[in-house]
DNA sequence: TTTGTAAATTAACACTGTTAAGTATATTTG
DNA sequence: CAAATATACTTAACAGTGTTAATTTACAAA
């Protein structure tokens, strides 16, 4: 088939080449890199035009954070193969350290950037984060089985697992915004930069052992 | 007494200025909509005398981040009063935890905002955060404190300390940008917004309470 | 061929941070 | 005192941002 038909059909789904131009400039630049300009420039169309598909910038913003969640999800896969709930908690701590250090700028539209979100209550006000909500009860599975080993009992599931959902979110963004190696005391800096993460990771993993 | 140093004052005094004119803007409607026109404005100077009092940007949020730890050293001050360094720990969490909802933005500055510490990096590479690190000493001579007691014996302090940070910095951020109550479960649901986070801070203590 | 409609574009608005060049005022020097 | 200099500040502009109204182009149906 001939350039002018590949290109027409390139044209029909034209809101996924907008979402696949705006994401490969997102990954190399970050999101506030990438402009509507910038994104019809790549696929060779007006700034406009953009706005024939998307409502606005937060909509792309929406869109990319659900393909983060994606490639997420397709991280935590291997963790299914792990019979062992408490181990499997543990590896999900190490895949989810992992997937916000590979992918800074993904970690930061779908966990800190409040627009992904701010999208939602457009539309719909107590329509509640779909992709957030999956990913939480992935963990609130985990931290049930773990109990019903009896491991943590006696906590709250709903509670504990927020709880270490929010350990997690805490040491990933104090790690990618640079406030974990800017307060390293004098004998942590004999560690190199991303162990002190890991080091702090390992002693999460210490005190779950303890509970 | 010459006329040389109080030209110096004057000068200072602008500057002083501009940063309150800053802060002012700042606390009204946030960081990205305190321009450096509106703050121009809000002195009656032309936007570019701005910029001879401070570098860019970057370094008023790096001066309007000082103020807002003056802030928190402030709210700190009533933990001298409590003796008891796991009592002491408790409240320090409470007072952060209070002072990221009623200081959302000077949180955002202090904590979450790659600017104000990016801007550290702009002069001297190696020139630690010494607001972030005199805080997080804080924390860590409670935790120290607390050990002597008898508590967290099994754990390293540095580290320890680091993950208390981390959870309650994760805690304060997922509620900050709304990601907490997005989650919220059938069960969670029936508790208000904000208990979300007081509920999963309770959880905390708790935790801390058996190790 | 004309008409109607959908898709894409041009031009513009109201902003943003930032800089080079120019002005007006005050201080120092000849 | 007058001229040169230094300081403080402003004007105008650059290069960008998200976004919208008005307009043109492309294409199918009447």
């Amino acid at each position: 088939m001939g350039i002018r038909e590949r290109k027409q059909k390139h044209k029909e789904d034209l809101k996924e080449s907008i979402l696949q131009a705006a994401k490969k400039l997102f990954l190399k630049e970050g999101f506030e890199a990438t402009s509507i300009r910038k994104i019809a420039a790549e696929i060779e169309f007006s700034p406009t035009t953009i706005y024939l598909y998307y409502k606005d910038k937060t909509e792309i913003a929406h869109a990319l954070h659900q393909e983060g969640f994606k490639v997420l999800a397709e991280q935590f896969k291997v963790l299914t193969h792990i019979e062992h709930p408490f181990e499997r908690l543990k590896a999900m701590g190490r895949v989810y350290m992992q997937f916000a250090l590979e992918n800074r700028d993904f970690y930061e539209l779908m966990f800190v950037m409040k627009e992904p979100i701010d999208y939602l209550g457009q539309e719909c006000a107590d329509h509640h984060w779909e992709e957030g909500a999956q990913a939480f009860h992935q963990l609130l599975s985990t931290v049930k089985a773990c109990q019903e080993k009896g491991y943590f009992k006696k906590f709250e599931s709903e509670s504990f697992a927020m709880l270490v959902w929010s350990t997690m979110h805490g040491l990933c963004t104090l790690q990618l915004h640079g406030h974990l190696e800017k307060v390293v005391t004098n004998k942590q800096i004999l560690l190199g930069v991303e162990d002190v993460m890991n080091h702090t990771f390992e002693t999460f993993v210490q005190v779950l052992e303890n509970l």
